[in-house]
DNA sequence: AATATCTGTATGGTTTGACAGACAGATTTC
DNA sequence: GAAATCTGTCTGTCAAACCATACAGATATT
């Protein structure tokens, strides 16, 4: 075996729960639309063969994808995916985060999961460049859509924010028309980073997922004018969802050219 | 029972390898710095009381954190955060994709897995708007920095488009380069799709991550002047590597406020 | 030096997942 | 109607994961 100075050997062989992984697979391929809906999958011996699996195996996983309602199974005939399976998600696109939604005229609520005041992790201390021993406000909400669950989003404010509003301020309210309502803080600049993540159980829960379900990831941090943090976001989305998207447009002419996106973001309009 | 017309029952309760469960975990909070460098993690007994296992599960999870050199355990002492364990990824604004990583000056190679000409699936059909029966190229990549792989991507592209360049130009020059030089169609709009996915055993092998493991995914499709779909990409990324950045300003007075993207992206200065 | 705490290691028993194989019933095809 | 194919259901076997428990060696604290 070669061994070097820094061995960091990632690819550790862990495969577990095969039929999770099946039913995992095939939700992908029919959420995302490769497998049409109506169309039949193969049977249950051929995905056996195909996925070096037993045909107890793929029963399993056939069996959590039918409890989901995605596919439909019929004796003697086969398996299909059922029609309405592939819902596209809603779509935001950046600056105007949920205008999307708003302008559909969809019930959106919010839940909230807890709220209370703790010294943050060092993560987040250094997001917000606080000072040391300084306290934030901490706030976990679920967002729905038409009673669904979409988004998990965890809030940390400092402390000489959050004090200036309520608990109730904050399910009326959006959070920046609070703060510079509030004349405490100025509001001028945000980084935001998109990414991915599994999720845990807390998510899990609360999105309706199994745990170590994939989700889209966001996390924001808006400064103050001086360079100071005024919100910490972290949120996590279910990905059938809701996703980010943007319309690009090809300007310039030859020697410069250039993609900037497009101002009105389209909503997809889905099969 | 509550039994409603349509009981999609989603939340299937599955919760295998508590060991990987408890990996994953522990990984994500030392990657992410919630968990800094340095700091001593609670004790395999405390663990294990915390997340209701045994210490064996708990050691399992240690192990492989150990084996990612993400951890360093001393023996009578404790478990501790490695130093270097909390790399930030590689960050990319959305129009000059790739733009921060060429500036760095770090190397940046390609490795072609497949290509070939194909009937394509339905989505790439749809999304694409093809004539029916009119077949795609696909090719499937994976991008290295560092000869790290982050990105694994899937392109389709039209027969009629592919046909005017051969794959080794693929491997020198950018894929809209060819295509505008070929002049057989003017790319003009294009719509983006961050979302997240798990790594299927493909990707897995190709990424050097675990099967299961979280990614970012974009989802691009390009289009003619016509309307007609010039280009498919989907690309799924090692979010531990790589993660989409985006700064925005505060713009307009009180009354009119909006977040507006800037324009030059800041690179994570990093710990 | 004594004590408490932590990692390293080993044992045995229980539970769960995956497997091959077989058969019945439904459906389609010939 | 016969044959082939598919889902539904049931065995018994085997390996892996998980658990409780115990003890040795290293380290830190008192």
């Amino acid at each position: 075996m070669h061994q070097q100075g820094t061995d960091r050997r990632v690819n550790v062989a862990i495969e577990p729960h095969k039929a999770r992984r099946l039913y995992l697979l095939l939700r992908d391929e029919i959420s995302s639309g490769v497998r049409a809906p109506g169309v039949r999958l193969a049977s249950e011996p051929a995905l056996a063969a195909e996925h070096g699996v037993s045909r107890v195996t793929v029963r399993r996983a056939l069996d959590l994808l039918a409890a989901e309602g995605l596919v439909l199974r019929r004796p003697g005939s086969g398996t299909f995916v059922r029609h309405g399976a592939s819902a596209r998600p809603v779509v935001a696109d950046l600056p105007n985060m949920l205008s999307a939604l708003i302008a559909m005229g969809r019930a959106s609520k919010v839940r909230l999961l807890s709220f209370d005041y703790l010294r943050p992790p060092p993560d987040i201390a250094a997001a917000l460049a606080l000072d040391t021993d300084e306290r934030v406000q901490r706030s976990v909400r679920v967002r729905m859509i038409d009673d669904a669950p979409f988004s998990y989003l965890i809030t940390h404010v400092p402390e000489r924010i959050g004090t200036t509003y309520s608990e109730a301020d904050l399910a009326t309210t959006p959070f920046l028309e609070l703060v510079e309502r509030s004349g405490i803080a100025a509001p001028e600049r945000a980084v935001q980073t998109i990414s991915a993540a599994l999720a845990g159980p807390e998510m899990a829960e609360a999105l309706g997922l199994g745990i170590g379900a994939a989700l889209t990831t966001m996390t924001r941090t808006v400064f103050d004018r001086d360079g100071r943090g005024v919100e910490h976001l972290q949120a996590f989305y279910r990905p059938d969802r809701y996703a980010f998207q943007f319309d690009l447009l090809r300007t310039g002419n030859a020697g410069a050219r250039k993609w900037t996106p497009a101002d009105a973001p389209r909503a997809d309009p889905g099969p």
